[in-house]
DNA sequence: CATCATACGAGACTACAGTTTCGAAACTAC
DNA sequence: GTAGTTTCGAAACTGTAGTCTCGTATGATG
């Protein structure tokens, strides 16, 4: 009988969760998200079938898993000012974005997610939360500095400024170098002139 | 010999073409765009898969074109003002995000975009140009009643507008029916303030 | 050391969905 | 009418996700 919760039997070998991982990343880069096959992955990583399976439920929670790893996006350094701190976030999520490979793998992600809310939620915890809490640290910053008068709309701001460098770079095809120090005057002078007049009705 | 280009052989029965798109809209409120079979389709419309083969060459283009068919956005009327002017596109736009069989295709679709060229070029001139060029004259109408100074970056504009929109309903997951207004004020004070300095280091 | 539970690689197997092929039918040109 | 061309629905083909079984390996328990 066993202890606890202590494990019995074989354990897992870690290096076959790091070989899955390196090898996801690797097939993603060469034959991209919709050439990447479950079999393909086991053979590269020199594994067995079964044993992605026992790790993950599905195909895309591997990719999930894979891609993911690490990624968390940090919040750039205080530069100083707004503007600095603006275009510097810009350049991460660009940077970030521009891998091909996270990118397709990013986007066909996100249209399992609009038809599998298990997904949509870990994918929210994972990424969503995350930066919009990046951004509001951001922000606060701002505040602190003087240089807003108050805290902007953060759900908005957040939408705004991810949903830009998206459909910058996805949508309209873009060049994605050109994007940051526009974003950031514009995004700059948006909350500026916002904290003055937040609610113009009022 | 067939004579100028007329047609040889024997012609497409418009009613199939009818069937497919009103089948592929039936089944992608029923199913979901995941759950959507070319069977299903075939068989709900009453037809062979070959019919629909005949006419797109994937899954992805036959979805695309039942869901885009007669789909454009059309630029909302004159409303007065900027602000209302940016409002009502908002809504519009909104207003086409929100179908969530559109929205699962949509995002799907751009999925597929990142690793099919020729769909993304299909997905530019349809969708991204004629919203470009919506945003365009939305923007001049303001230039000419004087909100505006002068006309600001078009290609910036409309990434973040549309890409506000997508980040709010498909990655936050917001409720749909508090964004116009905040967004439509939000862009609308970053337009003036932009117009006012457009290059903060000149 | 013996036992038990689990993990492992390999590969067969199932189910299903996208795509292609095929014979019959419909239509035009001559 | 006949030939040529294209469309049609039905059925076959292809490939992949996901499951299952097998024999083996690894480690904990006692």
């Amino acid at each position: 009988m066993e202890h606890n919760g202590q494990q019995v039997g074989r354990p897992r070998d870690s290096r076959v969760d790091e070989a899955i991982t390196a090898a996801v990343r690797k097939l993603l880069g060469e034959v991209g998200y919709a050439g990447l096959t479950v079999a393909a992955v086991a053979e590269c990583a020199g594994i067995g079938k079964a044993s992605i399976y026992r790790r993950y439920a599905t195909k895309h929670e591997m990719i999930f898993a894979a891609v993911v790893h690490g990624e968390v996006l940090e919040v750039p350094p205080d530069t100083g000012s707004l503007l600095g701190d603006l275009t510097a976030l810009a350049r991460v999520i660009v940077g970030h974005l521009s891998n091909p490979a996270a990118a397709g793998a990013l986007m066909s992600l996100l249209g399992e997610i609009a038809a599998d809310p298990t997904l949509a939620e870990r994918f929210t915890t994972t990424f969503v939360e995350p930066e919009r809490a990046g951004n509001a640290e951001l922000l606060e910053r701002a505040v602190r500095r003087g240089e807003l008068e108050r805290l902007p709309d953060i759900d908005l701001f957040h939408a705004m400024f991810g949903g830009t460098v998206l459909s910058w770079l996805f949508i309209s095809h873009h060049d994605p170098h050109d994007l940051p120090e526009r974003l950031a005057r514009f995004a700059c002078a948006a909350l500026r002139s916002a904290a003055h007049q937040p609610f113009p009705s009022d």
